[in-house]
DNA sequence: TATGAATGAGAGTTCATTCAT
DNA sequence: AATGAATGAACTCTCATTCAT
């Protein structure tokens, strides 16, 4: 008969899942998918190699999962900030601002996810693609389609327009050194694009 | 000592070296650097694996080298277009419009280009960023910098903003599909960009 | 000190362990002892990894105590049947009966049986040999002797002999497939061997 | 250019090769396919790790090549000898005396074949029944069918009986010890046979 | 007694690199 | 200059066993 609660234990699996979670993307994030290997993997999270196994079947999947709860956690960020805003140009830099400091906060979550992005390693690519898509709908229904039903910006398409707007937003996040800093401020930026998208 | 043969003998080893460096791309472009293999590499140039070790000293070198060249020919492309015209505006279409065509018609490079500039590998980054300084470098002053001398841009910081437009080219250029297809055309690009630097 | 609770105690672990064993035959019969594995065996039985080390001290040991008891059902299936004849001719007749009935009925201890017999692991064969004597002698002294004593056999040496017909029934006996079929029915076995003894 | 002649190369391969393959059965015979591991291997072979892996692209490979080199050695063997008599009754005899012969002289390779035929491996017991077919066909027809032609057999079922002697040959055969010793000679063997077969 | 999380030795496989020819 | 056989470190994944509860 099992002493621990099931309560307990899945306590303990989960804070050992998300420990391993935030160890790969650490390691992920220094060598890349292909350099990063699950010794270290499990070093850092202050576990034996053997105890990933334990939680994720094989490396892939630890990448996999990892890019849907990346993805998840960058959208609430994102939408949080946005969705307080009513006027389509304030959400356009509240999506820059948001998104600027996810990066600095989240590095390593965000190397993962620019590294999957322009990777090599195609199904990543298409997992950061359904990953990220609830945030690229925000962009082109909630920011630039609002902002030309409410009359301030040009009557553009919104969905290529988005994906404009979405690879500024990730060509800059992927320039984030080491300490979090990136090289232009989220205003500069939010303002480049108003101007892009203002009649 | 016969000349000719010198001569000879210098033309046969180029055309390996040229013949390596385009297997090479081709090989890191559809897996990355990490899972290339010298052995898939110098087979795809058609020779033996021991051949590579006679032109590189190792797959790093064959990278960093490959580099170089892939940013050497990537210039000349865009500078040929840019410097046909004299008005910034004009210059900017060009740039879009060489730089789009340059991806499509060196798919494998492009590729490499973008693993590197957005992949895991600082030392391959590094050596990305030095290469391109020249095109940045173009932009920034033969753009921009003309174009706000032209008064025809609003008065933004030229570095930055070549920042951006370069941003915004790469990140384009990275989504090109197996065809050499791009999700936009070089002049809704053009446009936007066009909008945003305007008086 | 409850005197029930000890007996009750007893028949749960009892029926544990025959369950345990059970599940091991099942495992080892599907994949061979190296393949198969303590979780599989216990989860086949129904419980979970740690229980099978509160029984068993060793996946090795599982398997020593399952040849044991394996050897004992089978002997004392083919006793009895044989043990009901008289005729030494009825009696292998009988043997051959029963055998073929057994490795039909007990298919997976039958597998365990073969594999290590006929396997690589010295130890196994070495404990199935000693486990098995008393089959051996049976056929060796109660059938083949028997029959010599009878009048009825050729006058040959009655333990190779036991060896030869140990081995033609365990040879056939590790050709059945999956349905319990054997590809030829004792009796056409019987009349072999018994061609073969006869005066 | 290379140096080596092409017949060096294929000369120096082929004889790597055989060492691999040698070493393999010495292994797989020692411990089993499971417990044979790829360094023991090649270790006995004489070279590292990797070698085996550019002879062959998989352990199981290795076994399923070995498989099919074992089965035509044997066969090649026990056709010579059995084929020198016409009589069905001393070819017979010749198929045991090879047979046995051959088991004591390959007794890696006989082991080997035994532990697949009787293993839990069932693609490698596939493999030996087809490799062993040709074995299979030269008793059924060649000795049985024929003795029952010659009118010195019963007339009894060919095939079936082909596999009863099959059985017989090869249980014997997997109780060789590591002398090369059998427990009985191919005398008592062949007569025991050659008794059933008998009008 | 039963549980299952954790361990780490050990296995198969890959591949950059070396080197004799 | 060109070859490809050989190497062995490094990697992913497996699993018998331990142990705190």
């Amino acid at each position: 008969m099992p002493r621990y609660s099931e309560e307990e234990r899945e306590q303990v699996r989960s804070e050992t899942r998300q420990r391993l979670l935030k160890a790969a993307a650490v390691e992920f994030a220094r060598h890349g998918y292909s350099k990063a290997n699950i010794d270290d993997i499990s070093k850092t999270a202050g576990f034996a190699k053997g105890t990933v196994y334990n939680y994720f079947p094989s490396k892939r999947e630890l990448m996999l999962v990892l890019i849907e709860e990346m993805a998840q956690v960058h959208l609430e960020i994102i939408a949080e900030h946005v969705y307080q805003e009513q006027a389509a140009e304030r959400r356009l830099e509240k999506f820059f601002e948001a998104g600027f400091s996810y990066v600095s906060a989240y590095l390593t979550q965000g190397m993962v996810m620019i590294n999957n992005l322009y990777g090599p390693h195609i199904e990543f690519k298409q997992a950061m693609y359904t990953a990220y898509q609830p945030m690229f709908e925000l962009v082109s229904r909630d920011i630039i389609g609002l902002g030309i039903k409410q009359g301030i910006f040009r009557k553009i398409e919104p969905v290529s327009t988005a994906g404009l707007v979405m690879n500024i937003y990730l060509g800059i996040a992927s320039q984030v050194n080491e300490d979090g800093k990136l090289w232009i401020e989220y205003g500069p930026v939010s303002d480049f694009v108003s101007h892009a998208l203002h009649k």
